[in-house]
DNA sequence: AAGAATAGCGAGTAAACCTTCACATTTTCG
DNA sequence: CGAAAATGTGAAGGTTTACTCGCTATTCTT
């Protein structure tokens, strides 16, 4: 199976000056990943992008794996931040509210560095992307699960423990799907009701709006 | 952006021994995928474990990633297959059942090579494995939304088009990702049952039986 | 200012691996 | 049978690419 290496830094910048260099190389890393993809994404083109040596790179970065790493850190970083500040919002609103909330946390989420994201998600194979993504979900199930604990006698919910990571799971899954397949429905606001629908069903199907038939004509599928 | 290269196969096999060395091939290549993983699959060694010549290997296929895609279609159209004909029973019972057997056949369609699919899914890169994925789901999207435009009178259902989509993707999304982090789940029954209060609470929430509280004492998130 | 520490350089190395090709063997079929 | 088509062989070519190392330049410290 695939090998564990090294991704760490290998010396930490103290000075200014090196920590740009660090800075242009991960950003050059970016840069390249997005215009040509993972296949040219070659350390010496990345240190040509940053304008600087090869030699330079490699006395930061031990292997071409962590320069891939330190981007998704940082991106995923970023993800995670978006939705953290939504879900520390989470008021203590009708259920309703609450979940149209955190879904479009993790739609509002979603809209940073689109195209990076399918890069990362799609391209880049076994440095372990899909542990990294996952453990940037199981650091706001927690939250989401203490939620649900504590409004437990509001809902009709079996089984709690597994709610939490069912709902992430399946919100995460129509995102990024849609995301990679019809990026265009996201901004056409058509997710938002389905997946809000989809979760307040799942915690709470005596909370969900009746409506009989679609009121607008509708989008036709695929 | 990632080159599009030619994986069809180079020359057809006419004669039966070609064909078993063909096929030989191609379970060679799983064999290498699953046993050393995609790093480590080079064409010499599936060659060597086909018990092949590199030059045979490379009579029939093109390239590299044929093979890897050869395996990939064999595998998903098991997938498919085993899908379909749980699809093709859907009966006209009524819909928990339906929707109870639905999530049945996709959790039961994930028991085909799960480590092979783990593989493709985790280590295979830019080949378009994630397209391929989704052309199978493209594939049996228009089932299930046929079956709930059929039975959109029964159910309460705004924007029926994005509904199958949705419902299928989430599904996928939490079995693909049970899958990888806690195989453990499907087998323990935890779930079919989550699975098929979330979709039913999607389609017709007024039909989620009532259940105040857990009564099995519930096992903890992870 | 000088010595030390930190940062930067980039040609060169060494290994990996895909793919080809000229040739050998087997099967088909008139 | 015997020619032609199909199949199989594997050593070697050629390219690509991650990474090293000896050296220089800059910045810090005292």
């Amino acid at each position: 199976m695939a090998t564990q290496r090294r991704v760490t830094p290998r010396k930490r910048p103290s000075q200014g000056r090196s920590k740009a260099t660090v800075e242009a190389i991960v950003q050059a890393t970016a840069r390249v990943l997005l215009k040509d993809g993972y296949e040219a994404c070659t350390t010496n083109r990345v240190a040509e992008t940053a304008g600087v040596s090869i030699g330079s790179v490699y006395q930061y970065f031990p292997n071409k794996e962590s320069l891939v790493v330190a981007v998704m850190e940082g991106h995923l970083g970023q993800m995670q931040e978006a939705l953290a500040r939504r879900l520390g919002e989470l008021s203590d609103a009708d259920l309703p509210t609450v979940v149209k909330s955190m879904v479009g946390g993790m739609l509002e989420m979603h809209r940073i560095q689109p195209r990076l994201h399918r890069v990362l998600l799609e391209q880049v194979p076994r440095i372990g992307a899909l542990k990294r993504l996952h453990e940037l979900n199981d650091q706001y199930e927690p939250l989401v699960a203490a939620w649900l604990e504590a409004h437990q006698e509001q809902l009709e919910l079996p089984n709690p423990g597994a709610a939490a990571y069912v709902m992430i799971a399946a919100v995460e899954g129509v995102v990024s799907r849609v995301m990679l397949e019809k990026p265009g429905w996201v901004e056409l606001g058509v997710l938002e009701p389905q997946l809000t629908r989809l979760i307040l069903g799942y915690l709470a199907p005596h909370l969900v709006p009746i409506t009989r038939r679609a009121p607008s004509p509708a989008p036709a599928a695929p």
